[in-house]
DNA sequence: ATTATCTATAGATCTATAGATAATGC
DNA sequence: ATTATCTATAGATCTATAGATAATGC
């Protein structure tokens, strides 16, 4: 029992403290508790790319955010584009998720959907530790090393654009414009949480406005948005 | 009479050929008429900038694509921000004065004023030489050095809040919300632009999308755009 | 033995200045 | 004399590799 005991313990003090790791240590031991190198990476890196961009951001400022020497960094990616291609990919493929689960969901009442998926996605946005969502654009990002990226947002823009069509009166418009006009409606989140006028009940706002935009009056807007609190539970 | 004359034609083939201008001759002999050197390298950095990011360009790429050495970038600018801020200043002051014109003339239908506002911005930005739009987010622009561009585009954002709601029923947003949003709305054609698929049908459609957003219902719309198109007309 | 770091550095840039040069303008 | 370019280059990076080192794991 003592022997059995002595072990499960030993295990859980380790994870919960400093559970050290093989490999030399760093000058500068780590601050955090069990974090994985990469996330720590991950974490510095979105940070200064926010404020700073791709280029602008060299490999020894992210080491040194990270209390490692820039070339050991090397050691956990080949360079800054897979360093970015996984949070880019990281702060979409969530998002994607929800979207084929409510479009699953919401034939009856693609309104619903659009609403829910909205409000998660800026809810989304709103919380990551970084403003992520300012990568989306950069022009660094249009390069082939990150189509896969491209490729799920896309995916991503073609769901705003199925609900959005089936929601709306909108035989108005197309669907492809649809789904840029609504999915830009959500990411002005991006702006709000950069200027600093982010409040939590712009989430809600912002889903209404997408109905709004796509010709929904007022009365089934808000039969979406109940429709779609009921939804996310 | 034939003395008189041969200055003037003279002045005139001048003008429309190479119009020698002092100072060595380049290398590369610029093929353009007569185009100053400083928009030479405003073209040639926006294309860049746009397609490459900021940091990502080299002041070697920019002379190169101009014509001449890198060091001879230094005798127009002091460096690449200047390039940039003189960019990003060119693009958004038009916008800011047509926006204080329709300001003015539209006290009685700010419905027609805002159609009016994004409809021009829209073909703006459209038609601009390179999508220098897709720079306003990037990184390097929150610095100091762009602060002044950043009030012209925060003035252009306040005349979009105030138009949007004076039209709008919209006691229900916050005026700082709608304008965020609906200037978020005009800027869905850098997106439409860089994917290749804008047409110039979409500058009614996101003009229209904007009123519909802060609550306008189609006969209002399509009274605000009949409105705008007389204004413009 | 394996893992994760370190030190050191080669090679390739990139920016910005100094000073020369070849036109036009007076 | 003035203007607009050129050549040359110092100084400051930055990336990515090679090889050493100090832990843990078996």
């Amino acid at each position: 029992m003592a022997d059995a005991r002595g072990p499960a313990t030993g295990e859980l003090a380790e994870a919960a403290e400093h559970r050290r790791r093989a490999g030399r240590p760093r000058l500068r031991p780590a601050s955090n508790a069990g974090v994985p190198p990469r996330e720590e990476i991950l974490d510095a890196a979105a940070g200064l790319f926010v404020s700073q961009g791709l280029a602008a951001t060299t490999t020894r400022q992210i080491a040194e955010r990270v209390g490692i020497r820039q070339a050991s960094l090397y050691y956990h990616f080949t360079g800054k584009d897979e360093i970015l291609l996984e949070l880019l990919t990281q702060s979409v493929r969530p998002s994607l998720q929800v979207a084929a689960m409510l479009e699953s969901r919401c034939r009856d009442d693609p309104a619903a959907g659009l609403y829910a998926l909205a409000l998660t996605d800026v809810r989304t946005l709103t919380r990551a530790p970084h403003n992520i969502a300012t990568l989306y654009l950069m022009p660094e990002v249009q390069g082939e090393e990150f189509a896969s990226f491209r490729a799920e947002r896309s995916q991503l823009q073609a769901a705003y654009g199925r609900l959005g069509r089936a929601a709306g009166h909108a035989a108005r418009l197309d669907e492809a414009l649809i789904a840029t006009l609504v999915m830009q409606v959500v990411e002005s989140v991006i702006h709000l949480r950069r200027s600093g006028d982010l409040r939590d009940s712009h989430a809600h706002d912002i889903a209404t406005s997408c109905l709004r935009l796509i010709g929904l009056a007022e009365p089934e807007v808000t039969r979406a948005r109940d429709g779609a609190v009921r939804l996310l539970g």
